[in-house]
DNA sequence: CCTTATATTTACCAAATGGTAAAATTAAGA
DNA sequence: TCTTAATTTTACCATTTGGTAAATATAAGG
């Protein structure tokens, strides 16, 4: 009859709302309630990319992932936590994969290419993530500005430290590199958040691998010729 | 007392909805009116940028607009026509800019440099614009997808065989033309529609003209090295 | 000044929305 | 099997939403 306001998760909230774990007791249980919670996050994804935060509906979020309104709000006891539950999925995928500093590669070309890999493969594997971020952001960034401010800051800053010492090395040509980030980002993140003007203008119903690997060539390409980065140095 | 549905409008509707124009009989009112309507345009078109359609209510437009509801509903009987107009508005500024065959310039530098001068332009001065089809993008393009069929399709088609030309032709060197204007759309409207992200990672209050100045030189170098757009000829 | 068209306000309303409260059902362990 | 906790369903509900209908007010021309 209790009723658990509490949802576990395996992440401390950075995002306000200071949600506690919890210890699993009902092995069994658990592992439904676990599946259940990220198929319900994986219907959140798709409505909030579809509409973003005020457009959509708890009603046709439980309609996606086929359970009652009640019960939705049963593991998800209101619309902001849930919200802010698949804006935190997708930031964890994404601050990991960020980083120039950790990206693989000897040379400034090695880790761009690399670098261009991810976030093109980011855009293809998780569109909807991409996409309630896109949404998010134009929206004013209501609750992500927190978040922008103390993670993804100090990481850029870095990042652009690194770029700024490839300059000064004669590693690339003298390039804007704050702007250079803005570049990439926009033109990877592109194929997640405005892939149906592309599969019109492209005359496809849906992009494929192959779009995507031509993207990913294209992208590369610009970027690495865009730096004059030295081959092989 | 009657009531008009029909709207004085200078352009036949793209977007479905034929709405016949009108003949405008007091030239005082009529003023005041176009100004109303101007107001209302610029009030929906914030409202709907920073929500998306969904997202937006009749009653949170009005109030942006410092009219009643009910007075908003006389000027623009429902919501979807209003959100008709106000795409309609950008898309009519945009379309007459977004072509590379009638950009001003004789090299292909020339012409490429004039061009994203241009789309940074239209991202300082219509952000709000720019971020109501950024959402309708996103959100799959529901009122937009026969548009940038039947507009931006042919343009986009033509303006490719023009970059695959100038490849033959040895003017610049042998890039994906179509991933090509996806990079530079992805590149430019950013500065409008992911200017709040900037903002916090530039550590700034707003863009300013001389972000935007940055921006489009940063842009331009970067398109034009990728192209690797022969000078002056 | 009076009529007529324009513009604004007032009164409503049905449907959708996020959410509460509690009853009914299911599952698991002792 | 019985008890207890977890889960799902059923009833509601206040507020917001897009929109209708009609009354009121304003403005302009004859």
């Amino acid at each position: 009859m209790g009723k658990r306001y509490k949802i576990s998760l395996t992440f401390e909230s950075l995002l306000g709302d200071g949600l506690a774990e919890e210890k699993d007791k009902w092995t069994r249980q658990s592992e439904n309630r676990k599946a259940l919670e990220t198929r319900i996050l994986r219907s959140a994804e798709i409505v909030f990319a579809q509409k973003g935060y005020s457009g959509s509906s708890m009603e046709s979020i439980a309609v996606t992932a086929k359970i009652s309104k009640q019960n939705l709000i049963y593991y998800f006891p209101n619309k902001e936590l849930l919200y802010k539950h698949v804006l935190k999925e997708m930031l964890d995928i994404w601050i990991e994969k960020l980083s120039f500093l950790e990206t693989q590669g000897e040379t400034p070309e090695e880790v761009i290419r690399s670098y261009v890999s991810e976030k093109i493969k980011l855009s293809r594997l998780y569109p909807n993530g991409s996409k309630v971020f896109a949404h998010e952001i134009i929206s004013g960034a209501p609750l992500l500005k927190e978040y922008l401010i103390s993670e993804l800051k100090p990481q850029f800053d870095r990042d652009v430290k690194l770029v700024k010492s490839w300059i000064k090395k004669g590693l690339i040509d003298d390039i804007d590199p704050e702007h250079l980030f803005f570049t990439i980002w926009a033109a990877t993140q592109t194929y997640a958040d405005f892939s149906v003007q592309m599969e019109v203008l492209l005359g496809k119903k849906s992009l494929g691998q192959k779009d995507f690997d031509r993207a990913e060539k294209a992208v590369t390409e610009f970027v690495v010729r865009a730096l004059g980065a030295k081959k092989n140095n």
